[in-house]
DNA sequence: GCCAATTTTTAGGCGTATCTAAAAATTATT
DNA sequence: AATAATTTTTAGATACGCCTAAAAATTGGC
């Protein structure tokens, strides 16, 4: 069994480990903490004992095979619950992730595999990141431009390119957030303006406001 | 706030309160927490430095208004989760307690308050114990003998008076278990005998059984 | 390839929550 | 009321997770 501080710990080196496919550095696991490099060092000599990474000094750290399950299955829970807030709970999209730390370390096989069950087998968090499977399996989504979508495509809003205030506001009036799945429904060569729908709402927006919205696309779409 | 260990000791008090309504004495803790009377020394004395307790040496401590209010916020969490493994989860009356112990820690009141909403704002848990309210307060159940019930009365079935094999066996027979509700549909005079329903199912039982199974009375009943 | 800058580790300390063993206070017995 | 039994508290120790300060190893610049 892990500690709370333990499952973070790997939690945090799991994401580390989908950017830099090297070993992680001590300094980027203290910042991801938020703790002092020191702590971290006595943090993965003890989880290196208990055979959830590899390290070596001065070498940095990477998953096993069992840590890298165990911190799925800490992923998973998480995105499970974000899942549940939202859909059943009438939390938003801001609102969920602080609840889902704490409720992503509740032990209980059960409790997971039955709230999926509830949720009906969710592949997406309200982030459009995937949830691993009970085996610790997933999907990669790719991040594209929206402007990179083909017709009939559809994914979830995740990310802007320019944060400008003008750009946030536009977007606010459109009623376009983080975490919205959009449809691409038209695409007009002449200008690289699309038609979108969210929600049932259908709207047209120019090309360089898609060129600045990042989308995570969704399978089979 | 408070730690997670600081609020399990909350609960012990609240629920040794319940019971005796003098100071609870350091050994009546340390057997609840399964601890050693020292530990509880040290622990009593940092909640009555926070103010949740009233601890004067060698004399037993008592929760403060406010401490019982916090209790009760833990204790109403505990309830809830209760509920929702049982009704949406498909857990059983008898696995949800593990569970629940590690739900009742997370703190946020928006959860907590959406839960009670997404249940229908249930008063009483699978066990038949009330749910405090936000404020703390709740109806307490009178605990009965089954054979003092009245015509049309109900209640939830909480607990027996003779624990032997051939008792336990008899419910199990007759398929009352605890957590049931059962609704008194006929007395009989003659004998002590009772016409029960559990579920649109109707048998009877005998005095003698009555008088050995306790009973939550439902209000309103 | 050497020296400086950076990263990482070690050493020693702190607060929490626990324990055992022993001392102090209370309660019960005669 | 004095002593015995019990309860409770204190004292001192341990594991966890964190810190600061200093030492050691690695990396980068010239």
């Amino acid at each position: 069994m892990y500690t709370q501080t333990e499952e973070n710990y790997l939690k945090a080196i799991f994401h580390l480990s989908e950017i830099s496919s090297t070993g992680i550095s001590t300094n980027a696991i203290a910042k991801k903490m938020a703790t002092k490099p020191s702590s971290v060092t006595d943090m993965v000599q003890k989880l290196s004992e208990k055979k959830v990474i590899h390290y070596k000094k001065y070498q940095g750290v990477l998953l096993t095979s069992y840590g890298r399950k165990i911190a799925a299955s800490i992923v998973r829970k998480h995105r499970l619950w974000e899942v549940f807030l939202v859909e059943k709970l009438n939390f938003s999209w801001d609102e969920v992730h602080e609840v889902a730390e704490q409720l992503e370390h509740i032990k209980s096989p059960k409790l997971t595999n039955e709230l999926d069950t509830f949720l009906g087998f969710p592949k997406q968090d309200p982030h459009g990141d995937p949830i691993p499977d009970k085996e610790g399996n997933y999907d990669l989504l790719e991040k594209k431009l929206l402007a990179t979508l083909g017709l009939g495509q559809s994914g979830i809003c995740v990310g802007v390119n320019d944060s400008s205030s003008d750009f946030l506001q536009f977007l606010d009036k459109q009623k376009i957030a983080l975490g919205y799945e959009i449809k691409v429904v038209g695409k007009e060569p002449f200008d690289g303006s699309m038609q979108l729908q969210i929600s049932n709402r259908e709207f047209s927006i120019s090309n360089k406001i898609a060129n600045n919205l990042y989308i995570k696309i969704l399978p089979g779409s």
